[in-house]
Order: C-alpha cells, then sequence, then structure tokens
DNA sequence: CGGGAATGAATGAAGATTCATTCGGTTAGC
DNA sequence: GCTAACCGAATGAATCTTCATTCATTCCCG
C-alpha cells in the first residue's frame, strides 16, 4: 500500500500513523515534524492544519489511543462476571494490546512519560478512566467478600497498572527477547489476585 | 587530602546537586545549563569542565543516586533474615527513599525516562544492580520454601519494581495529597508477599 | 475559473557549546 | 620578604546549529 494519503478524509490519520512510527522509532524529541510529515507522505505545513504544533499531535495520539484501549477492554471484559477472572483478563488484554500495537505502547510508555508537561500539568484523563476499570473491579470484589476489605483499591490500581506498565515496556525495549506476554500477563494476574484474593477465595 | 582536590570535588558536588534540583523543578528539556549554573553559582563553561554535556551530567547523576541506593538498600536488609520479610524492607526503604530524595527520585523516576538514550541505548546497569537484590531474595525464598516455586524471579522482579516505581510516582506528582508513603509501601508488600509466599507461609 | 487545501522554502527563536580572556594562588628567584 | 612569572581553573559573551512554525505561492477539484 502506498505511504501517500491521496483520498480526502485519511490525511488526519494518516499523519498520526506516521507519528506513532516516528516517534516510537525516534523519540518525539529527536523526531522532525519534516520526517513525520515524510513518512505519512504530506508537506511540513500540512500538519499544521490539522494540529496546533508537535506537542497537541503527541497528545492526540495520547488521547485516542487510550480511548480505544479502554472501548477494547470493556469489550474483553464483557461476560467474565467474577471479579477475580476480570483481574486476568485485564492483565491479558492489556499485554496483548502491547503485543498487537508495539509502536503505540512504546509512544504512549516512554514518551508520555518524557515531559513535564504531560507529568505535571497534563491530567491524563484517559488513562485514569482506563485504570478505573480496575479500581471498580476491586471495589466489586470486595463487596462480594472475594477479595479482602483491606486492600486499597486506589493503591491498587496504581500497583497494578504499575507492574503491568514495566513489564510491556520492558517486553517492548528488548525487543521480545526475554519476555512472553503471555506469561507476563499470567505472572501479574496470579501474584495481585493471590494477594488481594480473601483466604476462602483464593486461587487453586 | 590536598586543598585542590577537595575544591574540585566540592565544585562538581555543587553541580550535580543543583542539576537535581533544577531538572525535577523544570524537567530535564525545559532545564538551561544557565539555570543549573546559576542554582550552582558557577559559570556556563564550567559544568563542561565536569561534564561532557547536558545529558553526561543527567547520566551521571542517575549512577551516582542508584549506586547511593542500592547501598543504602543492603544496609537497611542487614541482619533482616527471612526473605519474606525482606521484601518488605525492600519496599519500606525504597518508599522512604522517595520520601527523603524528593528531587531525587523525581529525576529518576520521571526525567530519565524521558529519552531514549536512556531506554533504547544506555543500559541502566546501576538500577538492575538495584533490583536484582530483589531477585536473589526471592530465589532465596524458594530454596527455603517460603515462596512458591511458580513464581518468575525475573518477572516478579519487574513486576515489584513497576509497583514501587508506579506508586513512587504518584506519590511525587500528587504533591503527597493523596498518598502515604508508609501505606503504599505495605500495601505494595502485602500483595506482593500474599503473591508469592507458599500457603504454609502466607501472612496471617 | 474560484477557492479551499496543500506545499515547502524561509524565518526566527532557542539554547547548547566554545574559547579568548581573566582570575587567583603557587612557586621561584633575588 | 617581596615580587613576578606561571598555570590551571573559571568565566560568560558570542557562535553556531537545529528545527518548529509560518505564509506567500501553487495546485487541483467542482
Amino acid at each position: 500500500m502506498s505511504e501517500k494519503a491521496s483520498r480526502k478524509g485519511d490525511k488526519r490519520e494518516a499523519i498520526v500513523e506516521a507519528a506513532i512510527e516516528v516517534f516510537a522509532q525516534k523519540g518525539f524529541h529527536a523526531a522532525r515534524i519534516s520526517d513525520v510529515a515524510r513518512a505519512a507522505g504530506v508537506a511540513d505545513g500540512t500538519i499544521y492544519l490539522y494540529f496546533d504544533n508537535k506537542e497537541h499531535l503527541l497528545l492526540s495520539i495520547f488521547e485516542e489511543k487510550m480511548e480505544f484501549l479502554r472501548v477494547g477492554l470493556l469489550a474483553a471484559l464483557d461476560g467474565v462476571d467474577c471479579p477475580l477472572e476480570r483481574v486476568r483478563v485485564f492483565a491479558r488484554f492489556h499485554f496483548d494490546s502491547v503485543r498487537r500495537h508495539r509502536a503505540v505502547a512504546e509512544v504512549l510508555q516512554v514518551e508520555l512519560r518524557l515531559s513535564h508537561k504531560f507529568l505535571k500539568d497534563y491530567r491524563p484523563e484517559k488513562l485514569w478512566d482506563y485504570l478505573r476499570v480496575f479500581e471498580q473491579i476491586v471495589r466489586e470484589g470486595q463487596s462480594r467478600g472475594v477479595m479482602r476489605a483491606d486492600v486499597d483499591p486506589f493503591l491498587a490500581k496504581w500497583a497494578f497498572f504499575g507492574a503491568l506498565d514495566e513489564l510491556g515496556q520492558q517486553y517492548v525495549l528488548s525487543r521480545r527477547e526475554r519476555i512472553s506476554p503471555d506469561a507476563a500477563a499470567e505472572q501479574v494476574a496470579d501474584i495481585f489476585l493471590r494477594g488481594m484474593a480473601t483466604p476462602a477465595a483464593s486461587p487453586r
């Protein structure tokens, strides 16, 4: 398929996809707008018809892809009733997404942590939405009596995300030599399930 | 020791400490060399007598502080025999370090993830040394029969670090409003201990 | 043809790095 | 004891490179 975005509607889309590849490849700061433009088959100035500036382009990627991720997660959880099982599905879904959208994962994981703009000022609401799903699973598990009441859902959420994200990062950066996403998903799920379940509901 | 050497050491040290504050405050990219120079009470050019360039300065901070952290960890673990207890001490030590050296934590956590230089090319050996301590604790726990054999020490290590680091980051960035480092340490330790311990050795 | 879309060369800002110069103190000669 | 030559350390203004962004111009579709 041609790199040229000759169709009318998908210029913006072509720029976003090109930016993901280029940012993943060279990093946000090292990437030049002209690199993105070339990859998208578009002139430098064209990018500014769709995005205010370079940073806004990165931000758009974040917003759009996190929303995409959240929707996929909800679909994956659909029909899974048991909170313990839902935690496992969450872990599997997350690593599966990392594997299937490697460049996206790299941009989200690595480049988003890049600028104070993002960590100090920008509120990543879309990330919070995604993680709120986990917090809700824990609350439900507690009210059903299958998760310990002394687990703090807020802290557990960040611990869980940290574990997922770090392993995802190692997977992406190690060029997939050392880490199997499947094994990582099961390992994280195992540890957190055993760590949060009540004795009565403990696995195996 | 000679006058010269001690004065020279002081100046380098002053630059490193100033850089930590400035990088933590404004972020590595937004920080100007002249900002660091001013904070250190030194001329711009002087920094280049001690460091090759701006990036090397950041790298030096990383190397030195990670080594400092590892040594402190070993001291904290000294005399603690039980592998399960050692995990708890690790978590407490980590969060205590974050609290006591907030600016350092901010630079290590946030700014180091900033550049591909660090994540793709640079090998953070000092971080690995620090984390290898955890991996070793798990192996010891397994051979003593207090930790499950089906835990993968390599994966568990990254999951544990991810949890610590993410909570540490939330603590630093949220300006300490939402997260108590003590509670975070106990929560992470609880989850991972219950998640990794054999039934016989399970806490409480 | 008209006008919105696209172009890409030119611009200007920013800021890392350099280097000619100055500083401060140590040593040597008398 | 005093001065002067010396030398490495420190300075910071000037330089030089690197892009993000702009906008006068061209393109092309209806």
